[in-house]
DNA sequence: CCCTTGCGTTTTATATACAAAAAACAAACT
DNA sequence: AGTTTGTTTTTTGTATATAAAACGCAAGGG
């Protein structure tokens, strides 16, 4: 990883080392000599500016990557993986600490009724105030916590009354959704996704001994195809809760998780040929059953978390 | 309004001068001589802290108003309309630009597609950015505006589409809430509240003529008793962007408001009877028509500002 | 002992500073 | 006319500075 050009700065350039790591991988593909595209074509390939593709080039070049030949950049070696930048700092500060602030509620550190400052979660996480208040309000939005006016922020904690609360927006949703999704032509695109998710579905079942871990997507792809045709920005936005929490929670309740995989395969299959038979009736019943399931889930994940962590403090509101 | 200490500062002190105002109002009611509450007494009766207070005393003894005796502090003299602070310095810059912001968005400045930089809207709201990038998470929150990650934000239209997927988890929530009530014992405090409700609602229906102007905070607390009920927070949340919507839409659209409060009263009495009677059939019935009644209210004042204010651009994404 | 006030410390609200990244502009090349 | 690269300007992400406000301890008084 050889540009000496990681100076300090207040900024962080996780965008440019994610796009030099991006570019260093293009470069693997191409023979010894190639040109590469266009500062314009790498900048759309990577969704970025083409400030930071300059930029980028240049720590190539700097890094013997590149040569400049006539105004054309050619591969003059292979990239080793020791050029790349470690994965770590790709992430922006921002997306780092959202990522460890969710790890560390989830791990049930703190409990209910705990006051959290702004101040001192910025210590604890090593950034400035700044990054932490512009989570918080983020954080309020997923019912974690509440802001008490000029003072610090009421954690509420995931308790039972939260999953509870979630589960009976996303049933709503869910279904309101799913209803939604039979009014559609057969042709149309979420029901195409929706006969692949199912072929993938029967495959992973197959193959389940070995590939359990791979479900975890496919659940968000199915559900996420289904909220998508409510075509509401609101039941899309409740659902990156959803998706965000059981994210965070996956990792950390394994237990079981082979024979929970089954039991969820069983009832996406139930849901989605209801879905396809266009058979409401059914579709409010398998729609229903996976949800209790998952909701008993996430229940019995959080009873297990308050046993092994017993809420540090509890001082009320 | 004589303190002599309206110095700058960078955080403003909208706090100070709301306390000033509000114990200014206190000693209104005080015979001359007599004896502030402690401080103690006073930072609970206006929420804020005692150093806040121990501040405002100090100006009011700067002011003339108070005198200290032995530790004791007594009415020196009555206010004067003019000792207090005026109203618009005792809102704090946050809350200040998210109101300007939210007629600014309503008023259709802007038309759908158009996009905001922080820094252009804290140069048009004379503000500093950091203000602005806290105000903007809120606003993707009501489903205004989309974030384009490093770069401007898509304000996404007061649209009818937006009109339409509000209305659509509006009634979900309503409905689910308002099932809710009817199993809550008739001796309750919502159930009581209600009822006090439905008198007001008479007594307003009886002097329509002069008073409509009073019907929105009767419509609000309505709503919000039954969604209360759900106790759930994300359905509290949600409506809190209704509330938000309708307070400065009805500055908006002012006309017809009596006719319109008339039927909106009606229909509110269809909906408390059946809520009552524990009817949930006419629930149902009333709630949703209703309901239809307030989107189609609002999607004509859509309509009007549409025509009215021809979007000044409309860039696709 | 509980409540009061006085006072020092910590935290919040807001503005500003500055590197990184994006956007806009311009010249050169097809 | 449409791309490509070079250059300048603007905006964003993050840290820091500082007055206002909140918090918490200590001493005095009923």
């Amino acid at each position: 990883m050889g540009t000496g050009r990681e100076e300090f700065g207040m900024k962080g350039n996780a965008v440019y080392k994610r796009s030099y790591n991006g570019c260093l991988a293009m470069c693997g593909g191409l023979p010894l000599g190639a040109e590469m595209p266009s500062e314009n074509e790498l900048s759309q390939a990577l969704a970025v500016s083409r400030t930071t593709i300059r930029t980028v080039m240049a720590g190539l070049e700097a890094a013997g990557i590149l040569r400049r030949e006539e105004g054309a950049r050619r591969l003059a070696r292979h990239p080793e993986p020791d050029d790349a930048f470690p994965d770590m700092q790709t992430v922006s500060t921002s997306a780092t600490v959202e990522r460890r602030f969710l790890e560390w509620i989830l791990d049930g550190h703190i409990g209910p009724g705990h006051l959290l400052t702004a101040a001192e979660l910025a210590r604890q996480f090593g950034t400035s105030t700044t990054i932490i208040r512009e989570h918080l309000p983020h954080f309020q939005h997923f019912g974690l916590i509440e802001r008490r006016p000029n003072s610090a922020w009421l954690f509420k904690g995931v308790t039972p009354a939260f999953a509870t609360e979630i589960y009976e927006v996303r049933e709503m949703f869910e279904l309101r959704a799913a209803r939604s999704f039979i009014d559609l032509p057969e042709e149309s695109a979420p029901w195409r996704r929706m006969r692949t998710i199912e072929a993938e579905h029967r495959v992973l079942l197959a193959s389940i001994d070995t590939d359990y871990a791979r479900f975890p997507d496919l659940d968000e792809r199915l559900h996420r195809t289904v909220h998508e045709t409510a075509d509401n920005r609101f039941i899309k936005d409740f659902y990156d809760i959803i998706s965000m929490l059981f994210h965070y929670n996956a990792q950390w309740d394994a237990e079981d998780e082979k024979q929970r995989t089954f039991t969820a395969l069983t009832e996406h299959l139930a849901y989605i040929e209801a879905l396809l038979r266009r058979d409401l009736r059914a579709i409010d019943r398998a729609c229903r059953q996976h949800l209790k399931t998952a909701r008993s889930n996430l229940l019995r994940s959080i009873d297990l978390r308050m046993k092994v962590s017993p809420s540090p403090d509890a001082s009320p509101a």
